[in-house]
DNA sequence: CCGAATCTGGAGCGTACACTCAAGTTCCGC
DNA sequence: GCGGAACTTGAGTGTACGCTCCAGATTCGG
């Protein structure tokens, strides 16, 4: 939608603007006249560079998906604890956008669209941990490592959640344990 | 609020239908209209005997959350199995409930009020795993047993999170080795 | 430097919502 | 069966929201 250069600075300033508001007050706290304000503009330009508020908000939760991968050129190599570390240092370093991950994740959401693509983030970030498993042990089939990835990442969502709720949850120490019974034979 | 019967009658209804309306379209799905519709009831009755439209939906959940517990009399009694199984219970067969405790539970919530009852809902619950954590173990000193319990609690907590992400995830099974793992000594 | 495409702002629209109020009705202890 | 407290009602209030519209300004390829 937009092709002049103002048009592209005013739609990064409109995303900078969202991203704080989402990550001062969760998805309630973004509204369309805060949102403007914040980014100084008017509403008809947002409407002239976006379809909806809620696919300006999407953009922001997409990008911050994106980042929580450490790496992702190199997926192919990662080991587990890189993962499980990165996941815990996602919610850990910026639990309002890791609340607001959740929150879209399945809770409350009705927009089918956007389920969509939460699911298929997860199954994405679940099929690198089930890589990592076996790389990890190679005498490993498929299917149980895939079941352990699931596990683990099942568990590290719990993780987060938990940590969210209950400020004396050290997520980390309970990550690290994660991993060493991971590691052990089932 | 209510004194006579009519009253306590009419406030049952209010939270049946609630509840129903709950279970069908989420924390959004309540609307004042709907919730006083349903319920065959005026506006004011509904103001009459609620404070607040939140206050009848979290006596709702509050129910829900109170129901999950298997006879909470004898919680001195009950093993990990049965806190596990019924947790899992909980989850499966009523998922709209489920989704709406997690929503409230710490996502884009910002009523501090609700929040702290859900952070004491899930301390008492985290006391009854651990109890029954070292009923297992007798070994175990309390605060072993209350990592443990935690472990537990936020694991299965991911896993409800997870199978309301994804449909192909089978939580039943993964609590299954969740306590085939705790009960193994790390 | 022209003009068509793009960008801008904000008044205003329609809607939905939680909640109030004042007037009338029912309940129930005495 | 009296009287006052409890209950009922729904039109009305105020507010917040997402979004449209459009006239005028700006951009930039040719």
């Amino acid at each position: 939608m937009a092709r002049y250069r103002v048009g592209l600075e005013t739609r990064e300033r409109i995303l900078a603007a969202t991203r704080d508001l989402l990550a001062e007050g969760g998805l309630d706290g973004v509204t369309l006249k805060r949102v403007t304000t914040a980014a100084g503009v008017g509403v008809g330009s947002f409407y002239n560079l976006f379809d909806s508020k809620e696919s300006a908000v999407f953009e922001v939760v997409r990008e911050t998906l994106d980042a929580v991968d450490p790496h992702p050129d190199a997926a192919g190599e990662d080991r587990l604890q890189d993962l499980v570390e990165a996941f815990v240092a996602f919610i850990t370093a910026s639990p309002t956008v890791a609340r607001i991950y959740l929150q879209l994740a399945g809770l409350g959401l009705t927009d089918p669209a956007i389920a969509a693509r939460v699911l298929r983030s997860h199954r994405r970030r679940l099929e690198r941990f089930a890589a990592a498993c076996r790389r990890e042990d190679p005498t490993l089939g498929a299917d149980a490592a895939r079941e352990r990835a699931q596990t683990i990442l099942a568990s590290l969502t719990g993780f987060g959640l938990t940590s969210l709720i209950d400020p004396t949850f050290d997520m980390a120490a309970h990550a690290r344990g994660l991993l060493a019974g991971a590691a052990r034979p089932v």
